[in-house]
DNA sequence: ACAATATATGAACGCCCGTTCAATTGGTAG
DNA sequence: CTACCAATTGAACGGGCGTTCATATATTGT
């Protein structure tokens, strides 16, 4: 059969992506086969090639959505004044979004190696982007006497990799709620850095 | 030829073990074929299962081996008195064993989802006991009215995260030498856990 | 010198890989 | 009703995979 449903639209682009983000979250972009996407999916193999011109593009093409959902995402955060205000929102949006994505999170972490080169590059160049976000945050608060902070970089790689460290441990239903967790880590973040 | 060299010991095996966790590291385990490490070695693949049952075991090897030598290295460590002091030791000791060895670090925590159930579990009981370790510190702290910790799992989780998440920037000859970011980074820690 | 043993080869096994493409199907437009 | 077209199949391509094993060679112990 031709099609999947009587419907005008077609859906198989939305679940190839959707599959291979679940597979590729799950087992690594290498141990996962254009088959076993296609099979997900329900089609075989040859039909993937209708939505990505192969493997590699299929991978860059979901960690680049990731990332510039990301952004776009931020960008439309309401930003209130002060750096207190901005550090606290960027804090509790970054692990609000990330814990509503673990799968796209593990992804444009993990495969990172296996993109080519100038793919890498891009991503690189996108999350720069985000890291460069909460570094303004950083210098804002420096800059008004309310933060000390001895490097800016080292500080937003820090906190970066603080906040996304939830994601390698929470679990839904566990001892603490998502509210719960955000307000804790806000606290040690806003100390770390207050001055 | 059957050996390499006319010496009397055998070193083969360690060679296969270097290789593969250079070749895991910078590929990944699904990416990278025996034949590959064989090459590497200058052998050829049959040869590597004089050393390894197969590549599963040869990944849970070196990551048990990384793990094991991770709390051995940590257990001696000179141990100074109070809490402060203690945080201050685990915090440089951690960035400094994990700054040395980039590749080991990245397999044990990029390549648990390669690893069978019964591999992984024997992996994460290890890492719980380092883990521990950092949790016994603030928990004396947080006795002694040193440390104001709402939460001691999230503090250790979130300060793991931060140590470990050195090794995904630092570049040797960079901006700032391991002492400098070690001694910033700590200050970080000292202020975000500090009563 | 010789047997025993450790080490390594290289071919072979069955299987799965990413990708291509002629042929087919089924919905849509005129 | 028919012509068209987007969507999909299913087979095929060359190649690499992990692993095994009979065979060969180099070193060791006597």
């Amino acid at each position: 059969m031709a099609r999947k449903t009587g419907s005008h639209a077609n859906i198989t682009g939305p679940l190839v992506r959707q599959a291979a983000v679940r597979l590729f979250a799950r087992h690594g972009y290498a141990a996962v086969s254009m088959r076993r996407i296609a099979a997900e999916v329900g089609v075989q193999a040859g039909a993937l090639y209708l939505y990505t011109p192969d493997k590699q593009t299929l991978l860059f093409d979901l960690m680049r959505a990731h990332l510039e959902d990301l952004l776009a995402s931020w960008e439309a955060e309401p930003k209130p004044a002060g750096a207190f205000r901005r550090l606290e929102t960027f804090c509790r949006f970054h692990i609000r979004y990330h814990l509503e994505r673990p799968d796209h999170v593990f992804i444009a972490y993990m495969e990172l190696r296996n993109l080519e080169p100038e793919n890498f590059a891009a991503i690189e160049a996108l999350r720069r982007r985000y890291e460069r976000a909460l570094e303004e945050i950083l210098e804002e608060g420096q800059k008004a006497g309310l933060f000390r902070v001895p490097d800016l970089r080292l500080a937003t790689m820090a906190i970066i990799a603080m906040l996304t460290g939830v994601n390698t441990w929470y679990q839904e239903g566990g001892r603490l709620s998502r509210e719960a967790v955000t307000g804790i880590y806000w606290d040690m973040v806003r100390r770390a850095v207050a001055s």
